[in-house]
DNA sequence: ATGAAAGCGCTAACAG
DNA sequence: CTGTTAGCGCTTTCAT
């Protein structure tokens, strides 16, 4: 009668591998984890056998020596308008999914307030729940960089802080995103374009910005301060910066937007005031939607692979735990422009 | 000169406690986990003196004995629809603000097929990342619950499985807000009323259903088949199956739908008939729509308080896992009305 | 009611 | 290159 079985099978240690191999625990240890004095024949019989009897060393065992569990720290700001976005699933679905990839985990915590986060992230770090951090969506002003680098605790930023203080991060290239949306629109013809920036306490905000400046510029065109709103990122800051847009003397023919959401509030707004998307106005947005993605309704944008983004960030902070290099990197990565039906040529009036 | 300090500060240990009280290790543990043979006096002394050195057991020292790491697991389905709405965000951050409450933590893994799933339950428990699983959705075929059930995992469903065999359980009982909204539109006068429920292949739909022809029975209204709409989850599964309704003959009045991302839907539908909502059609929503919370637009709904079920599923599988009683619990939480702008008498045509 | 001692699975000196 | 030995922080018999 079997009562209360809770472990399916029995679960090979080191000390059997070791017996089965006649070595000793140190020696298997050692082989296992790499170190430059084992026989490389050792080395080979060892990971053979491990593999054989299903041996896998018990991270919280070796935590017990080591301090480290094998687990990425993921701390949610509920605050930040993201954990309240579709891709919040697609993000920690990737993290896990590449961590898991590299025998971790991924421990998710939450705050509110400031000194919440803080506060979890000492306990994480102190209980062993979390070797490290990502740390989405990186700020202007990042009270978490500051944290984390004076207690020395890894850590991999989700975007590119302006100051950075020797952190790693990793971002996608969202001003090269902008600037060929300008382009884009100024190849179609549009000459009043304006631009819907995202929050400007995140990092991101400048580097769009520019991007969206820049590809003006290249396309010969006139910016008119009066055209570039800041701070959307809901679908309701969206409408309303739209609004500010739409309702003006002369209004643009094309709004660039830097945040998904915020581009669908510009749908909004501009279906409101009876304007067909990709005729009268036409609307690129950008973002956290996937390439391949059907946006709905069809937007203009830049695909983003946020699996690669989470496996890069995944692996990064990875290597940072270990030690191993490279110890410091900062990469970026580009993104797919998906023309949809919300762009067309400007109507000539 | 500090280079590379990664720990802030020592953490004390069981034996520190134990020098500091003149007392063995054995004793301070014995203490701390509420054995029977411990005098009052010295368990007093010996939380007390925790409380002062701020010591507080290593779970992974203490899961190499027991077993047991305080961490609770979730993996999500990502194939499921509820990973994509906002509302996953709360309940991450419900469940681990909750658990951490009880000095537990939370691992999230995901899955996209149904062989990673169980995989993902196996690898999380084996390698102590689990010690037991919150299981959001129940299904009306739970293969999840079959699994965890005979491998002996404690587990949690969010949901009330119809043949519940021996699982706890919590739920919010969304059959009364479906009876509750009928109810609602019958006493503005309503007689044609339509029924939009959710994914048939969860346990809620069935539930939600028997609400809404209960509510229909008991105000004295003929129940057309014809009016019942089922699988739609998501905006545009909401948006088609009000398409349904609305072009038909004789259209409802009413329609009380099951999902909020699907009542959203339904308003699109009516907005492209130029229908008044709450005026032309009265619709009502219900599921993840927090307690206060503003739906955008303003949607009649059941509010539910989802951090409270949170907490009353983190806290049930924490019991669970300890063997503390109750060892089996199933509970269920209403949910309050909000009657906002999306209702009103029908017009007399 | 408390202490002594052993050991969980693993790592890490230090020998040889 | 490999074995020996000693822990890590905690639990758990078994004595007393």
């Amino acid at each position: 009668m079997t009562e209360g079985r809770v472990v399916t099978d029995k679960r090979a240690t080191i000390a059997d591998v070791a017996r089965a191999l006649d070595l000793t625990k140190s020696t298997v240890s050692r082989a296992m984890n790499g170190f430059p004095d084992i026989a490389q024949a050792t080395r080979l019989r060892v990971q053979r056998m491990a593999e054989v009897m299903n041996y896998q060393p018990l991270s919280h065992a070796q935590a017990i020596k080591t301090g480290i569990t094998r687990s990425l720290g993921l701390v949610l700001q509920l605050s930040d308008h993201d954990a309240h976005r579709p891709f919040l699933a697609e993000f920690l679905a990737g993290v896990s999914a590449s961590a898991s990839t590299k025998g971790y985990t991924l421990t998710v915590a939450s705050a509110d307030t400031h000194a919440d986060l803080i506060t979890n992230f000492r306990t994480l770090m102190r209980d062993g729940k979390a070797d490290g951090f990502i740390l989405p969506r990186a700020m202007v002003e990042d009270p978490r960089v500051t944290y984390l680098q004076d207690a020395g605790v890894p850590f991999v930023l989700y975007g590119r802080p302006p100051k950075s203080k020797g952190c790693s991060w990793f971002d996608i290239r969202g001003e090269d995103a902008m600037r060929h949306a300008v382009q884009h629109l100024a190849q179609l013809g549009h000459r009043r374009i304006g631009f819907v920036n995202g929050g400007s306490v995140y990092a991101y905000a400048e580097l769009r910005l520019q991007g969206f400046l820049v590809g003006m510029q290249a396309a010969g065109l006139q910016t008119d301060p009066a055209m570039i709103m800041q701070n959307a990122v809901t679908e309701t800051d969206g409408f309303a910066a739209a609004e500010q847009l739409l309702d003006r003397a002369v209004r643009p023919s094309a709004i660039v937007c830097a945040i998904d959401q915020a581009a669908l509030g510009i749908y909004r707004a501009a279906q409101a005031r009876g304007l067909q998307i990709g005729q009268d106005l036409s609307v690129t947005g950008y973002d956290g939607i996937q390439a391949g993605a059907q946006a709905q309704p069809p937007l203009t944008t830049f695909g983003v692979d946020n699996n690669a983004a989470c496996l890069r960030l995944a692996t990064l902070l990875i290597c940072l735990i270990r030690g191993t290099p490279p110890t410091l990197l900062r990469d970026t990565a580009t993104a797919t422009f998906l023309v949809r039906g919300s762009t067309g040529p400007p109507v000539t009036s």
